[in-house]
DNA sequence: ATAATATGTCAATATAACTTACCTATAATG
DNA sequence: CATTATAGGTAAGTTATATTGACATATTAT
């Protein structure tokens, strides 16, 4: 944006405001499944990051999720009671807890994920591979800040 | 990105964090300045819509923040004890109310939005204006799901 | 031996939202 | 004019998510 010498107010809170619809769009498509489960969106955020980083530690989740272990271990504590996480002490340091979803865990993320992607799937199919990659630049700028 | 013939879950997924990820930093640089007038996350989103839409009703106040108006009216009363929001009748239906930001109001947003936008406007200055139309493309075929 | 790290837990509180129910005032429509 | 719809308000109780502060245990690093 370097050539366009500024950029106005008014163009920054459209932004803003489109990245708060954006997110809350994104993140309530699959609440049916939530429901279903009787679980919410924290719930969601620590199995879509679970099925993302198989076996990530308490603390790294902790540092992706920016909560308190108090947050977190609520959360973590339903999902032991649903029966869909498991846990394995690292084998060098056994202070570190690694989690996973197990089978059941995994069959439930696609159920949500199913309903949560379609929004993303449609958006992209319908923009050319440049502008999703310009998308992914802007974004990744946006949180590297 | 009808030409690429399919698009990955694992693509998916981590535009998916990135979205929450985007809205989380998006709307915690200001908290300092929340904190200053006690309030919170609720209450700058609504300050945001009121910026940007001067005069708003409050049916679509609601319906841009998809929530009940008894949550919009904790947050609207708070707005009115700290002296920074007016109400007008339409003129014409008087069961409508327009919500305004007074002079403190416009002041104590300008407090948050310059903190805010310091991280959009860091982005989009590192930017090609083309990163930013097709970023903003995107964001918008989102949305519209 | 001591300090740091990884994790867990108890208790109290805050924020933002919800559901259900009911209310007034005004406008639109038959 | 009677009825219905719309715009907005309010009260009570509840839920979801998160916080702060304090303390505890096990393990690893220095």
């Amino acid at each position: 944006m370097k050539e366009l010498l500024y950029l106005k107010d008014d163009q920054l809170k459209d932004l803003i405001e489109k990245i708060f619809v954006g997110y809350r769009e994104t993140f309530s498509d699959s609440k049916k499944i939530l429901d279903k489960y009787s679980i919410g969106l924290a719930h969601q955020k620590v199995i879509h990051l679970l099925s993302m980083y198989e076996g990530i530690s308490i603390s790294k989740l902790l540092a992706k999720l920016k909560v308190t272990k108090q947050s977190l271990n609520r959360v973590l504590k339903d999902l032991i009671k649903l029966e869909i996480i498991v846990f394995k002490k690292d084998e060098i340091d056994t202070r570190i807890k690694h989690v996973y979803l197990n089978e059941k865990g995994k069959k439930i993320f696609e159920e949500i994920f199913l309903l949560q992607k379609k929004r993303i799937y449609n958006a992209l199919l319908d923009s050319s591979s440049e502008e999703v990659i310009n998308f992914d630049k802007v974004l990744k700028k946006i949180i590297n800040g």
